[in-house]
DNA sequence: CTTGACCCTATAGTGACTACAGGGTGCATA
DNA sequence: TATGCACCCTGTAGTCACTATAGGGTCAAG
């Protein structure tokens, strides 16, 4: 399978939208490819390829920014790995961050909705916990 | 405290950026105050309000759709509050997604960086997760 | 009378896409 | 050969919830 693929086999390849690549090529991620005659984009293995990786590396919550550096750094074989942990690592804190937010969000919504009798309006505790009561 | 309030000073009170107040009353969020002499916006206690009320919204994580929701319930105080709860039960079961999510992102991203063994890119654990490698 | 803090409008930028509008290409079928 | 249809192209604007900038006007203190 060392064909030349259209855009539309590269985005069911990679559960991408076509729109979506042609935003990836438009902001430097995605190498130009070459064209057809009749002005098609021509993919190969080599694309497929960098493009799995973004996104893999998108699914698992990189920012774009980060993926360009990832792939920046994948290029460099002989390079120590000691960059590609610090972003790792630095996104894993993120993470951390989100899901340590989330939780107390979670915490405090819970407990507005359980006093929630859900009578009217004017005695609702949801809205009684957003109105500024001082 | 029934006096007049300055955008910045209504800033300082609600912890919202001067910009941001504009924008809330561009989409139509907070009410069209009245002008100075000199053209600058008026507020009063109820404009503080109103905003108070989006802000604490806005930091329980709801969308700026669902606070004008809720503040267009707020208002009828003889409604029964069951949208109220529904919007809030919604929300809650948003955030409770959320964190799934991020859960099982941070179990995948934890279980690729404890297999670094830090040598050099070639080797990397990191970028081989990302790489396709089929 | 000048300085500086505040205010005004209008517009554009962020991230990461997504959705048109208005056309061109390529291939199978009638 | 025509024609239909799926696909492709470019360019632009929209999404969400702000944030930032440019280029000005207002107001009170010193």
């Amino acid at each position: 399978m060392l064909g030349q693929l259209t855009i539309g086999d590269l985005g069911r390849a990679t559960e991408t939208k076509v729109e979506t690549i042609r935003y990836y090529e438009r902001i430097g991620l995605l190498p130009i490819p070459a064209r057809t005659a009749g002005n098609y984009r021509s993919y190969d293995d080599w694309h497929l390829g960098r493009l799995s990786f973004i996104r893999r590396a998108r699914n698992l919550g990189f920012s774009l920014e980060q993926v360009r550096d990832l792939l920046g750094l994948a290029d460099q074989r002989d390079r120590s790995c000691e960059a590609v942990d610090a972003i790792a690592r630095g996104h894993l804190a993120d993470i951390d961050r989100k899901i340590a937010d989330l939780t107390a969000l979670r915490r405090e919504l819970s407990s507005i909705i359980g006093q929630c009798g859900c009578g009217t309006i004017a005695e609702c505790r949801i809205i009684e916990a957003l109105a500024p009561h001082p």
